[in-house]
DNA sequence: CCCAAGACCTGGCGGC
DNA sequence: TGCCGCCAGGTCTTGG
C-alpha cells in the first residue's frame, strides 16, 4: 500500500492523535524489521511530547524534544487506532500509547519498514541526508524537514529532470524511482505519471527532451496531488490502512496489461525492467 | 559515477 | 483441497 499518497494520509491522520500527546509506553512485540528495532529507543521516545510529524520521502518523522523517530512503512507498513485492551492481532510489531489517548498499533506482514531513533539533527541521518527533491512542493510549515535541494519549495521541476538525466541509459521508470533524484515516486506512479505525460517508460531517461520532463514533472505532482485528495476522502477519519476503505487509485496504465488504453485504441503492455512491471501504452506512449 | 541484481520477508493468487 | 511458482505499493547494499 505505501506510495508517497498513503504515507501522506498516514501522516495527516496520525497529527490529531499524536501531536501535543506525551508517548506513555512503547511496546515491541517483534523488533526484526529491515533493522532490528533498537532496545533503546523505547526509553528514548517514551516520556516525549509529539511535537509534530513530518514527512521527508516516505520517512515519517516523530517530532520531540530530544530526537526524533523515523518511521518507513515499507511495502507492507500501516498504522491503526486501537483499544488498550484489543487483542494483537498477527504482525501487529509494536504500540505506541499515548497519553490520554489511544494506542497506535503497527502492523506489517513483510517486516520491510522501519522504526528508528535519532538524537541528532534528522535531515542529517543516513537515510535522509542524500535524497533528492521533493515531488510536491513543501509547505512553510513543513520547511523544517530539510528537504530544501534544488526546487524542493516548488516540487520537482523538468527543468532538474532533464539536467540530472542527461547521460542516462537506464529507463525512465528506474530514473524516478531513484531516491537520490526525485523522491517519493513509487512504481504505481511512475507508470501513472508517464502514461499522462504521452512517454514510454522504457525509454532511456538521458534520451528524453527538456520539453516532455516538463510535462513530465507536471504530471508527477498532478498524479499525487490527485490520489492525496482522493484518499484524503476516503479515509478522512482514520483507517490508516488502506485496504480498509476501499482506497480507490483510479489506474489509468498500472496493472491492466491488456486491457484497452483508455486514450487511444491501442493495449497496455506490461513490461519488466530490473524485476519490476511497468505499464504504458505502445499507442499512445512514445 | 552508473546500472542491474540481490537481499530482506510474508501472503494472495492462479494453475495444475 | 493441496502444493508450487509467481507476483506484490520499497530501498538499501553489493558487485560489475
Amino acid at each position: 500500500m505505501p506510495e508517497l499518497p498513503e504515507v501522506e494520509i498516514t501522516r495527516r491522520s496520525l497529527l490529531p492523535l499524536m501531536v501535543g500527546r506525551k508517548v506513555e509506553r512503547v511496546v515491541i512485540r517483534e523488533r526484526r524489521l529491515r533493522w532490528p528495532i533498537s532496545p533503546s529507543l523505547p526509553k528514548a521516545l517514551e516520556g516525549q511530547i509529539v511535537q509534530g510529524i513530518d514527512r521527508r520521502a516516505k520517512y515519517l518523522l516523530i517530532r520531540a524534544a530530544s530526537g526524533t523517530a523515523l518511521l518507513h512503512l515499507g511495502m507492507s507498513g500501516s498504522f491503526s487506532q486501537v483499544d488498550r485492551s484489543a487483542p494483537v492481532e498477527a504482525h501487529e510489531h509494536f504500540d505506541l500509547c499515548l497519553s490520554d489517548g489511544p494506542v497506535i498499533r503497527y502492523r506489517d506482514p513483510r517486516r520491510f519498514g522501519a522504526f528508528l531513533w535519532t538524537s541528532r539533527p534528522v535531515e542529517q541521518h543516513r537515510l535522509l541526508s542524500k535524497l533528492g527533491v521533493e515531488p510536491l512542493p513543501v509547505v512553510a510549515k513543513d520547511r523544517a524537514t530539510g528537504g530544501e535541494a534544488t526546487g524542493a519549495e516548488l516540487g520537482v521541476s523538468g527543468d532538474y529532470l532533464y539536467e540530472r538525466s542527461r547521460g542516462r541509459t537506464a529507463p525512465l521508470r528506474n530514473f524516478l524511482l531513484d531516491g537520490r533524484i526525485v523522491v517519493g515516486v513509487g512504481n504505481i506512479y511512475a507508470s501513472e505519471a508517464c502514461f499522462l505525460a504521452g512517454i514510454r517508460p522504457d525509454r532511456a531517461a538521458g534520451r528524453v527532451s527538456r520539453a516532455r520532463y516538463a510535462r513530465l514533472a507536471e504530471e508527477i505532482r498532478a498524479v499525487l496531488t490527485a490520489a492525496i485528495a482522493a484518499g484524503g476522502t476516503t479515509l478522512r477519519d482514520f483507517h490508516a490502512d488502506g485496504q480498509e476503505g476501499g482506497f480507490q487509485l483510479q489506474l489509468r496504465a498500472y496493472g491492466r496489461e491488456a486491457q484497452p488504453c483508455l486514450r487511444c485504441d491501442g493495449m497496455i503492455q506490461r513490461r519488466v525492467a530490473s524485476q519490476r512491471s511497468m505499464f504504458f501504452c505502445a499507442g499512445c506512449q512514445a
